[in-house]
This record gives C-alpha cells, structure tokens and sequence, in this order.
DNA sequence: AGCCAGGCAGAGA
DNA sequence: TCTCTGCATGGC
C-alpha cells in the first residue's frame, strides 16, 4: 500500500473536500477522507501543512498529480488580499482559508452540475453514489460516458434523477461523439466556452460555470445558484433584489480572474456558518 | 404536509 | 431579450 506526504500551504482539505465541488468521497470516523483521483482511490489526512496520500486501490498516483488535482501550485496570497479587503467576506476566509478548486475530471463535474440542477446537496450525493455502485467497480467509481452509455437509457431511469435523467443522457452521448470540442472548454475565450457549454442539454448558464470552474479550471467562472444569490444579495447589495446576470457581471468586474474562487468561500459559508444577520 | 433544493427548457409576450 | 411555468424526487 503505498504512501507519501506532501507539504501543502495555504491548504484546507476538509474545507476543499466538503465545498459542494466534488460529490464521490467518504470521510472516515478518524478525519480522513476517501476518495478518487484519476482513477486510484486515496486516503488524505491533513496534518498542519502536511499532506498524508495513502494509495488503497488502482496504480499510485504521483505527488505531481496530487498537486495537480488541489491546484496545490497556485500562490494563494491574491486571493487571499482580496478576500481581506472586502470585510462581509471576513469570516469565510477565517473559516475557510486554503479552500482550494479541485482539477477534478472535466466529464464528471458536467455530470454533477447537471444532476445539481433544482436539486440539493445531499439528494445529489445519494444519486452519484447510487451510479458509482451501479456502474463502477467499486463505490467511489463513477462511470464514464461510454459505461453510462453501454447499459442504455434505461439504467440511468433507474438512478433517481428525475427529470434529468434525459439531459444527462443526451449530454454523454454528445461529449463521447465529439470529445474535440468538449477539450476546447479548456481554451475558448469564457464567453464563447459559455455558449459551447451551453449547447449540450440540460446546460444553462449556472451549470454551465460550474463546468468551466470545477471541470475546466476556469476561475474566472462565476456560478451564481440560490445560495450565491441570497448571500450576495444580502452582502453587497443590501438586501435589493438583483438578477443573476447582475451579480455575475458585478462579481467579475470585482474580482476578474478570482471571482470562482471567491464564490466557493461564499457559497461553503452560507451554507455552513448559516446566513444569519 | 408542504416547501425547498448549487435551474433548465419551452412557450408566449 | 424578458418573464412564466412545468418538472421528478426526496430531505427537512
């Protein structure tokens, strides 16, 4: 079984872990976490700015990929000048300080965020689940485009999606057809990437910067959801209402290139610390 | 027991 | 472009 420690600053695995980005992971009585990473599945524990990666099954994963997938290589002091200068935003930053966005599999976030949709956290955690033990080889393996797609329709019908079951379908089998264009989320100007996102079903403009923010790494992405909304409602627009295409264009005009990162502390505060006052 | 959940698609104005 | 409605399901 192997096992490697990597040093980790400006790290929070709990909080990078439980930040509603990633939805197959178990925590263990003892703090650590399980979970997959490119395809191995990894105990982490965090102790201080050490990073403990045990390997339980699959291929070892390399500390380069490891840092890879908690975007460990990124200076956080920016972001974290910004967070310091905007003082509704204090106590997340206190609370959650080294919340990092996970380079996660770009396949498996479009399919989380489409199930997301007019959903909650912990339904779409039971549904990921409930297709890791359906279609994978063990409980944290969710399936790829073409297993999802080898068992028919019929099987995801059965996964408790509702409704979404027939986007999420459609939008599998259009990414295993055309994998180019899916790759140039990577690179297309945001915009252009927003529209593309946007043409595959069950898509609007929310999921849409989920998919460019956790599956493309594109922190300038800025999901706006119910939650987002209220808080920023309440925190920079003093309780006026505000449409979502206002928050989005006040949130990059504000923060640029940190406005995705700025709104996984946001959205992990409203939903942990509560939205009270 | 009804309201809500990391919204979207389609219709109509 | 904008607003409005129906939508599957289950947690609380």
């Amino acid at each position: 079984m192997g096992m490697a420690f990597i040093e980790a600053r400006d790290f929070n695995l709990e909080a990078t872990i439980e930040s509603a980005q990633i939805f197959g992971y178990r925590r263990e009585p003892d703090g650590s976490f399980l979970l997959s990473v490119r395809g191995s599945v990894l105990r982490l524990h965090q102790n201080s700015e050490r990073l403990c990666v045990q390997t339980v099954q699959g291929p070892a994963v390399s500390p380069e990929t490891i840092r890879n997938y908690f975007d460990l290589d990124t200076p956080m002091e920016p972001l974290f000048r910004i967070l310091e200068e905007e003082p509704p935003l204090l106590d997340a930053l206190t609370a959650f300080r080294g919340l990092r966005i996970i380079r996660q599999n770009p396949w498996h976030a479009t399919a989380a965020f489409i199930i997301s949709a007019n959903n909650n956290v912990k339904r779409i955690r039971g549904i990921w689940d409930r297709m890791c033990r359906f279609y994978g080889r063990h409980e944290l393996d969710f399936p790829d485009t073409a297993r999802l797609i080898s068992e028919g329709p019929e099987a995801l019908d059965r996964m408790g999606l509702g409704y979404r079951a027939k986007y999420l379908w459609a939008t599998a089998n259009a990414i295993l057809c055309g994998p180019v264009e899916f790759r140039e989320l990577y690179t297309l100007p945001l915009d252009e990437a927003r529209r593309k996102a946007m043409a595959y079903a069950g898509v609007g403009p929310k999921v849409a910067d989920c998919i460019l923010l956790y599956g493309f790494h594109r922190p300038e992405a800025f999901p706006v959801d119910v939650w987002i909304a209220r808080a920023m409602r309440r925190l920079f627009f003093r309780n006026r209402p505000a449409s979502a295409a206002r928050i989005l264009a006040f949130a990059s005009k504000r923060w640029g290139p940190w406005a995705g990162y700025v709104q996984q502390y946001i959205f992990h505060a409203a939903r942990t610390i509560g939205s009270g006052t």
